[in-house]
DNA sequence: GGTCCGACCTGGCAGC
DNA sequence: TGCTGCCAGGTCGGAC
């Protein structure tokens, strides 16, 4: 599920590209909205992450943006087993990009305008101060997971990072975001900022072995996985006080939590 | 305006 | 072995 580790280890897998000139893009997956033919003959100039968007600036001042979702992922070569799933080939003047997609919830669009998307403060921009988040999530009576996970809030964080940045910063998901206090917000910056920047080290989190499971543009599996506390792991042992983690749904996202140390 | 919830999408997997 | 139904979750749009 690649969220803004993963989405950061794409972009750096795809930074060498940069200066390819695009010789000719295949759409195999008519849905997607893209005229390959309005970006060949166009030259890579930079790569970059918005959010959880992947942004390719293009000559011309054009920018092509992939988002991918839950299951989609940009690589430089595909196995075979996963050609099926090959929703869009760019060829470039030095290899080939590969939009493998399975479960075609991964989008793609060119924009003459700039990034079109409205979206949060990023939490490794330098604004992303404790006041900055006090801001945020006491605007709200959402539930504290729901806010972090609202793009228009914060960019970048989904549902592991979420639910592991509260597990650290000992916040019950639950809690009403303007429930928290001043000790409470700065415990969740730094866990957030924490999380994510050792979630990159990993090159970000690979839950499972199939198709559908995060690998980065070499096909390399993330190593995170071996660190999360209390995603996926409904049952086990709390790391912290040994208590059952537990699995609860909210918004119909599965969220899990420690009730012992989570307050 | 804020909040909640269903739809989209489809491979994987458990249960029968 | 094959079928059925649930689960996964980021985003969007509609309802309240």
């Amino acid at each position: 599920m690649p969220e803004l580790p993963e989405v950061e280890t794409f972009v750096r897998g795809l930074r060498p590209l940069v200066g390819a000139t695009i010789r000719r893009v295949e759409v195999l997956d008519p849905r997607l909205e893209l005229s390959g033919r309005a970006v060949a003959g166009s030259v890579i100039e930079a790569v970059e992450r918005r959010g959880k968007y992947i942004v390719f600036h293009l000559s011309g001042g054009r920018i092509l943006m992939f988002h991918l979702r839950m299951s989609g992922r940009l690589a430089r070569t595909c196995p075979d087993n996963e050609m099926r799933f090959v929703r869009l080939i760019v060829e470039l003047d030095r290899g080939e990009i590969y939009f493998i997609n399975p479960r075609r919830l991964g989008t793609v669009c060119l924009s003459s305008d700039g990034f079109p998307h409205r979206l949060g403060i990023d939490p490794f921009d330098d604004e992303f101060s404790p006041d900055c988040l006090t801001r945020i999530v006491t605007a709200s009576r959402m539930p504290i997971k729901s806010i972090l996970i609202d793009q228009r809030r914060l960019a970048g964080l989904g549902n592991i990072y979420a639910a592991e940045a509260l597990w650290h910063a000992r916040i019950d998901p639950r809690r009403p975001g303007a429930g928290l206090n001043e000790d409470e917000v700065a415990r969740l910056r730094e866990a957030i900022v924490d999380v994510l920047t050792r979630a990159i080290e990993h090159m970000g989190t690979t839950t499972g072995d199939t198709v559908l499971d995060y690998r980065d543009t070499g096909g390399r599996r993330g190593g995170f996985q071996a660190y999360l506390a209390v995603y996926g792991r409904q049952g086990e042992a709390c790391p912290r006080c040994s208590e059952a983690v537990e699995r609860i749904v909210q918004g119909g996202r599965s969220t899990y939590l420690c009730s012992r140390c989570q307050r």
